[in-house]
DNA sequence: GCGGATCAC
DNA sequence: TATGGTGATCCGC
């Protein structure tokens, strides 16, 4: 089944879950031909070099799992011990679980695009998209030719040369966004945006004040959003955040699906689901649960004592066969905020001083981020992306928190020199994390980076 | 604390 | 001509 010399595990990782059903759903030419148009790019190199060293990790795994299991075979004494202790484990997860909430995540359909059809009528039934360098968002017309969010557009358009791509508009998505997530607190004042389309509504106190049916209430939700926007969205109703999320693509677009708040149905349901529709898990912990004999969840509890094995940790996991999750709506806080940061690409270039003036504007973009947040910070990163798209970065953590460009300039730029002579780059940025919070700091004020000077005294320690 | 890797959107 | 930007988390050291 391999691509000419592509192994099919690649071939899923650059061509996306759908290349999997490919003969199935009748269309391998749009594999063949996203390879054919990526084959032989640095980009495609990378993809070689990552998916080796996921390959590799998987053979790590492997042998640790073949390790512990030589010393404690299935069956001998301390595999059922180890069987007993996750079982507790689960066990405890099990009595912490909360059917009493009613939690819908509302996603909308196709936003980007959906926003540009709302503008230009004229686009309706064409294969287009919106997106720069990689498409963000398809039409249902392009998804059909195999045109994917994450794609690259030139990878799209030689799937389809007459897809129309269009710029993003994002302050106009911003006030879409708006005008969605007012319509949303109608049903509780807490809502939890996760982006600009997506967000968790826990409406069980709505349904209980109103005496109504959650089915209706979500109607009639869908009904007010798109007669506030005149897009449509799609919901999943479930007992917590992570089943919600999961079922709210079972009827997209424009639909609802309810998973009963029922341990039968949940159990049966989280049986049959394949790992890769459980959020946190993604292509790379798709194949390595898949060279453990894992698909589905249900599977994860008949290989648990394998899985821990391998893993040491398997608490998500188990979080994920049990379907448990958050039950508590609720938008993160400004003090829950860990970083910030700004990255941009640019045409590879080994140029000192382009590089220089790049960097330049990734700490002024920076410090004005901070400074609208009211954030200082103490450990500044500096990232970088050589022409073959390998990534690295280099971090330093300063004795006192700075926020001016200046100092932000300053402590990057020695980053990047001590890096040494590099190849060619094609982005570069920097990330700020140990936040001190400005607006709450009081008299902590001496963390903080002298108002005017100070910058090389920061690096003698 | 650092650097890489993974994940989501 | 040539595959993004922002933020979070986890692991191994």
């Amino acid at each position: 089944m391999d691509n000419v010399g592509v192994p099919q595990s690649l071939t899923r990782q650059l061509c996306g879950p759908s290349a999997l059903k490919a003969g199935v759903s009748g269309d391998d030419s749009v594999v063949q031909r996203i390879l054919e148009v990526s084959r032989g790019s640095l980009y495609f190199e990378n993809e070689q070099r990552r998916h080796e060293r996921a390959s590799r990790r998987i053979a790590e795994l492997l042998a640790r799992r073949d390790a512990v299991l030589q010393a404690a075979p299935r069956g001998s004494a301390g595999w059922r011990a180890t069987e007993a202790e996750i079982d507790r484990a689960a066990a405890a997860m099990e009595a912490s679980r909360d059917l009493s909430r009613t939690i819908l995540h509302c996603d909308m359909d196709m936003f980007f695009a959906a926003v540009e059809l709302r503008s230009d009528p004229s686009l309706e039934g064409k294969k287009f998209a919106v997106g720069s360098s990689v498409i963000s968002t398809a039409s249902y017309e392009a998804r059909a030719s195999g045109v994917r969010s994450g794609m690259g557009t030139h990878v799209a358009k030689a799937l389809c040369p007459e897809l129309i791509v269009l710029d993003g508009r994002y302050d106009v998505y911003q006030q879409y966004s708006k005008t969605i997530m007012d319509v949303l607190r109608k049903y509780d004042d807490n809502i939890y945006p996760r982006s600009l389309d997506e967000a968790f509504v826990d409406v069980t106190d709505y349904c209980e004040r109103h005496q109504v049916d959650v089915d209706d209430v979500v109607t009639e939700l869908r009904k007010r959003v798109t007669d506030a926007t005149g897009l449509t969205v799609s919901v999943g109703i479930a007992p917590n955040m992570m089943l919600a999320k999961i079922v709210s693509d079972y009827r997209k677009p424009n639909g609802q699906y309810r998973l009963p708040a029922d341990p039968e149905v949940i159990r049966s349901f989280m049986a049959e689901l394949p790992v890769r529709k459980v959020p946190g898990i993604g292509g790379v912990t798709e194949r390595v649960l898949e060279s453990l004999g894992v698909a589905t969840c249900g599977e994860i509890w008949e290989r648990r004592v394998e899985l821990r094995a391998a893993f040491g940790n398997i608490d998500m996991l188990l979080r994920a066969t049990l379907g448990l999750g958050e039950t508590r709506v609720k938008p993160p806080a400004r003090h829950d905020r860990r970083s910030c940061g700004r990255e941009r690409t640019f045409p590879p270039t080994t140029d000192v001083a382009v590089l220089h003036g790049h960097l330049r504007d990734a700490c002024r973009m920076l410090a004005e981020d901070l400074a609208e947040l009211g954030f200082a910070g103490r450990t500044l990163t500096l990232v970088g992306k050589r022409a073959s798209f390998q990534r690295f970065s280099r971090a330093r953590s300063l004795p006192a928190a700075i926020a001016s460009a200046e100092a932000i300039y300053e402590a990057a730029e020695r980053l990047l020199h001590e890096c040494g002579t590099r190849p060619a780059l094609r982005l570069i940025g920097v990330r700020m994390t140990g936040l001190v919070d400005l607006r709450r700091v009081g008299p902590l004020a001496q963390w903080l980076e002298a108002p005017k000077f100070g910058d090389a005294k920061l690096w003698s320690q």
